[in-house]
DNA sequence: GCCGTTTTCGGCCCGACTGTTTTCAGTCG
């Protein structure tokens, strides 16, 4: 995989470009922006050029002839000549100095001509010895940021898990509102679209009285330190190790300030050319017509309502099309929380969740669903407490019981989950695999199998005629296991052709399928199921990470087979 | 260096905050 090196290569040239002579803004932006693309594009560079040459790299974003010449350069002789030279001149770990909040490259720079500073280690022996604060244009402040910055990087300054920032984001909102300082207040950034993981939480609110907001703020029990504060923005440090930014504006200009924080960069930045177009001037403030009167009203939807837009989710907002749809008036109307009415993986403590099939029953009754799937382990899984087909037909009994006791309030159905065997075999025999009325599949075991098998592997099993439900396909964990290796072109073609639904895995920790791989699978016509992977009654309601993990990857809530009544999901699954 | 319903040249988002400044460069989002 190329991809990653040489966006790290793109990114450094760009940091060098910016100390040069003469203004290069616009080539350090090029450069910066093909980085990003390469971070994010799924397929290796080297794939691309294999199969459609320099022109296939050409319709990477960002990338035109001059960029794609490097990255062919960088394949055929491992080095990239433009990057040398430079680097020659600035022998700078520049990635990892400008990790450092506050550090970008002209800093970086004047640390090495003056002190011979390369990398973290050599700033941190500096600091130490109290070398910045003499130096020109830096003091005393300058060198205990630095410090602080370097501790922050090094408690693990990375991304975190949506579904640990959220709630945050949602109980320092809960504590605005009951300030009764603020008129509203509301998610904003990444986290409000829904990104799997944030670097930052953005928090928006609308008051009269900014100062005594920040004040409120910044004595909040969540806030560990404040790192700046403005009349009308505020940076914390926030205690469960992640930084925290609230801007307060007036209500008038709240719409405006929402669209604007909500990003991504790129939607923003299209939705501004338009508004440039129809001359006009949008800003965090408003969108001004050429007098400077300000046009829009209170809520995002008049501001795109007034550049002729549709006004789209916010899990859309990734400049993967959705502008062109909205202008065009052909904006999808995407599955949302409220079209879920089942749960089709839920395990309880007769394999490794929490509690009983009667409480996940009735837990799940109570946060409105209809019905939801039993889907305990099978043997293989022995640290989970996977059940063999002697103790499934028990299992099952129960929940029959069970569903007696219910009454028809919320239906259980027989499931497992099943698992796919290193051979691609299934983990139980086909007569207890009978009894049930759908069964999830899922690889566990020998997950750094190559490619090549594990892809003979899973769709040996899709086409075993069992396996309803692939559950979690990729297997990875967010910041902790990388995806299985398998040709998910395959893959999901052979879900397509064997009837097998594709999980939406809601667990925050898992989100799997992610927004990329939906979109992907979407193109061979895949349906999809969404679910919490509960392994108790809270996880329950876990469901909406799922949904909007959904909505990023743009799925209709056709394609969702647990948006289906439990009699018509039921015959899907005899087909 | 990229890009195209201002299309092969001339744009490319722009406002907030900080530290070290005495008017602003650097960084961030």
């Amino acid at each position: 995989m190329y991809n990653p090196q040489i966006a790290k290569m793109f990114e450094e040239i760009a940091s060098m470009l910016e100390l040069e002579e003469g203004d290069h803004r616009f080539e350090v932006l090029a450069y910066r922006k093909a980085a990003l693309t390469l971070e994010t594009t799924q397929e290796d560079v080297a794939d691309i050029y294999r199969k459609e040459g320099i022109k296939g790299l050409m319709k990477l974003p960002g990338v035109g002839k001059g960029l794609a010449g490097k990255i062919e350069e960088f394949m055929a002789k491992g080095r990239m000549r433009k990057y040398d030279e430079m680097k020659r001149k600035y022998p700078i770990d520049f990635q990892g100095l400008m990790k450092i909040q506050g550090m970008g490259a002209k800093k970086a720079y004047k640390l090495y001509a003056n002190l011979r500073i390369k990398n973290v280690d050599d700033l941190k022996k500096a600091i130490a010895q109290h070398k910045i604060s003499g130096l020109e244009g830096f003091g005393k402040k300058s060198e205990e940021e630095m410090g602080k910055g370097i501790a922050m990087l090094e408690s693990g300054g990375g991304r975190m898990l949506l579904g640990l920032a959220l709630p945050e984001a949602e109980s320092i909102i809960a504590r605005l509102k009951e300030s009764r300082l603020v008129d509203r207040v509301t998610i904003a950034g990444s986290a409000r679209r829904m990104k799997e993981t944030v670097g930052d939480l953005d928090i928006l609110t609308s008051s009269r009285e900014a100062q005594r907001v920040m004040d409120f703020i910044s004595k909040m029990p969540e806030v560990e330190r404040v790192i700046l504060m403005g009349p009308t923005k505020i940076t914390v440090r926030l205690k469960i190790g992640l930084n925290c930014d609230i801007r307060v504006v007036d209500d008038a200009s709240f719409g405006a300030a929402l669209q604007y924080f909500t990003g991504n960069k790129d939607h923003n930045v299209k939705v501004r050319q338009i508004a440039i177009k129809n001359g006009y001037k949008l800003n965090e403030y408003g969108l001004f017509d050429k007098r400077g009167k300000n046009l829009a009203g209170p809520d995002e939807e008049s501001i795109y309502n007034r550049l002729d837009m549709d006004i789209m989710d916010p899990e859309m907002r990734e400049d993967r099309g959705e502008v062109e749809l909205s202008l065009a008036h052909k904006l999808p109307r995407l599955v949302g929380l409220s079209d879920i009415r089942g749960d089709l993986h839920v395990h309880t403590n007769h394999s490794d969740g929490a509690h009983s099939i009667m409480d996940m029953a009735n837990y799940a009754r109570k946060i409105g669903r209809q019905y939801i799937g039993i889907t305990d382990h099978s043997k293989s899984e022995y640290v989970a407490h996977g059940m063999d087909e002697k103790k499934f037909v028990k299992h099952l009994d129960e929940i029959d019981k069970a569903n007696d006791k219910l009454d028809g309030s919320i239906r259980l159905l027989k499931s497992a989950e099943v698992d796919i065997l290193k051979d691609g075999g299934l983990d139980l025999d086909d007569k207890t695999m009978d009894m049930m009325d759908y069964r999830l599949a899922s690889v566990h075991t020998s997950l750094r199998m190559g490619r090549q098998e594990m892809t003979k592997r899973v769709i040996k099993a899709m086409e075993s005629g069992y396996m309803s439900i692939f559950a979690h396909p990729t297997d990875r964990k967010i910041n902790e296991r990388s995806p299985i290796d398998m040709d998910l072109d395959k893959v999901f073609e052979a879900a397509a052709d064997n009837n097998v639904i594709l999980e939406i895995d809601g667990a925050p920790d898992r989100l799997d399928l992610n927004d990329e791989n939906i979109l992907k699978a979407k193109r061979y016509g895949a349906r999809f199921s969404i679910d919490t992977d509960s392994h108790s009654m809270q996880n329950l309601t876990l469901m909406r990470y799922g949904v909007s993990t959904a909505k990023r990857g743009w799925v209709l809530p056709g394609s969702v087979v647990n948006t289906l009544g439990v009699e018509r999901l039921l015959k899907e699954f005899k087909k």
